[in-house]
DNA sequence: GGATTTTACGCATTTCGTAAGTATT
DNA sequence: AATACTTACGAAATGCGTAAAATCC
């Protein structure tokens, strides 16, 4: 066997089972491709796809077991370069965060202050998106970890921690009604309600508690952004019902927060990474970092 | 890079860090070896290898941390023959199990039974030794999964699922004094006690209540054997402490089983085995098979 | 007919082994 | 002196590219 052989292998999966393109992608003309794949089928002694005349058509299920092994030992690989890379130049190293926009913006910068104080040379990405295309991001490498409350339970192949539990609050204009009365679900869903879009910040278990309750919420808004339904809010669009950490005791006068905790659980923020990939000291000390409190 | 590099490195490890060892356990001449290390350090442009003038003392931090990947590498490389192996001659397979004594004689037979039904062709090997050497030969590769109550959780590296719970028990003579007066801790430390060998068959635990209650235990026989225990109980050499599996209600009608539940928590058993060694699916229907209620 | 895979042949590269040389204990 | 590593050189093996043939859609 062959790391080229092994290399072809996982070429062919990304390219539908296509030897020319598969060729393509390993810069060798794609008769050596044929030939590779040939040598390592006659040295396993069995077709690792099915075919279709000539042509391939998918891998056989001995294929498909092989080909994982064959991610894992170009996983590896690929580890090794990166870790003579962070050995070359650890100071141009960079660390790339996905995550939601409540946390880029309300939990992130307090951990990346300290972290900049203690790696003050690596440079920091940070990558919007919905949870789900976090978890695909952390996946395919494309960034080291993700942060975010959903999604990421999911995903067996990632590793999770805990980084802290927070609860989602009301937030009205001052001298709303509500403020006065006795408050329950029912008070609230006689509002037009504000909140995050479905799959972010918790928006499900904001929903199914109040049908658990056999009220149907009028929701006017879904937003990706905290501070958009904030906007809405002080604009007399209906109520919010947004993360606790995104309230900014200054900034936030004009509105009063009402606590939800008798309704709603607590929410657990992780962090997600793949832990067969390396990842180097730094990125590990972030994780430390985001993972403990304060 | 090249697997045979990667050999190299598992080979220099293996053999203390000596190029001609390593060469000659890859079947090169030792020239050769030279030559694939310095090509390998070249390519990644760093030392792998701490050295003392010419010659090999040790890994370097990073060489270390390359070594960990190519361990990885070489052990998906060998998945990938014996998925292939698997496929060719499944039916010469071979079970290897680690277990105690215990597990051997009280816990396996009935499993292997049912799985000797739906596998007429496996052979089964059942190695037995301590909870230690077990785990040690579960991560060496030669067996497939240890069963043991002891010494799994203490492995990082093994995945662990429950099979079974179960309690310590008292066994005495027929007849002997302890079944007519009241029971409890004192009362058992006042007489011999025959129990299992530290680190077997959650014989910690059974010490650690004893002494919680500021009893000290006079053990008179350590065994890694219950019938050994029961032997020496039935001789009057003591009472015995031993797992309620190893009880057989027909050939043990001279002995007195007293629960003690009361007093000593429940121990747990559990299948050890490295996930990210491939295990062919009769290995894995052995694992359900054991980790579920029979 | 265009796209895809297989096979054959010559050339380039890689890697090996032999052998001689250098350093370490 | 024995063991361990490096370097040089020719030989063997591996792997590539070109090109032509076969097959699929």
């Amino acid at each position: 066997m062959n790391l080229s052989q092994v290399k072809l292998l996982i070429e062919l999966n990304r390219n539908q089972f296509n030897l020319s393109a598969a060729s393509d992608a390993l810069h060798i003309v794609q008769s050596a491709g044929t030939r590779q794949l040939k040598l390592l089928e006659e040295e396993l002694n069995l077709a690792l796809f099915e075919r279709k005349g000539k042509r391939l058509t998918g891998f056989t299920e001995t294929g498909l077991k092989i080909l994982q092994q064959a991610e894992k030992m170009l996983l590896a690989q690929d580890n090794i370069y990166a870790i003579a890379l962070d050995f070359h130049q650890p100071q141009s190293a960079h660390l790339k965060i996905a995550c939601t926009h409540t946390q880029a913006k309300y939990f992130l910068p307090k951990k990346l202050v300290a972290f900049k104080r203690s790696h003050p040379k690596v440079k920091v990405h940070i990558e919007q998106g919905t949870p789900k295309q976090l978890v695909d991001w952390v996946k395919q490498g494309q960034v080291d970890l993700a942060i975010s409350t959903e999604a990421l339970d999911d995903c067996e192949q990632l590793t999770k921690i805990d980084c802290y539990s927070w609860h989602h609050v009301l937030v009205v204009p001052n001298h709303h009604h509500l403020i006065d009365g006795p408050l329950n679900l029912a008070a609230i869903a006689d509002y037009p309600i504000l909140t995050y879009m479905a799959g972010m910040t918790g928006q499900g278990k904001i929903l199914q508690v109040f049908k658990d309750e056999g009220l149907t919420l009028e929701v006017d808004l879904y937003a990706t952004d905290s501070d958009v339904i904030k906007d809405y809010v002080r604009l007399g669009f209906g109520v919010g019902i947004i993360a606790e950490m995104a309230i900014d005791s200054k900034l936030d006068k004009d509105l009063t927060v009402i606590d939800l905790t008798p309704w709603l659980s607590a929410c657990t923020t992780k962090v997600g990474f793949l832990s067969n990939r390396y990842l180097p000291s730094f990125v590990h000390d972030f994780i430390e970092l985001v993972t403990n409190p304060s």
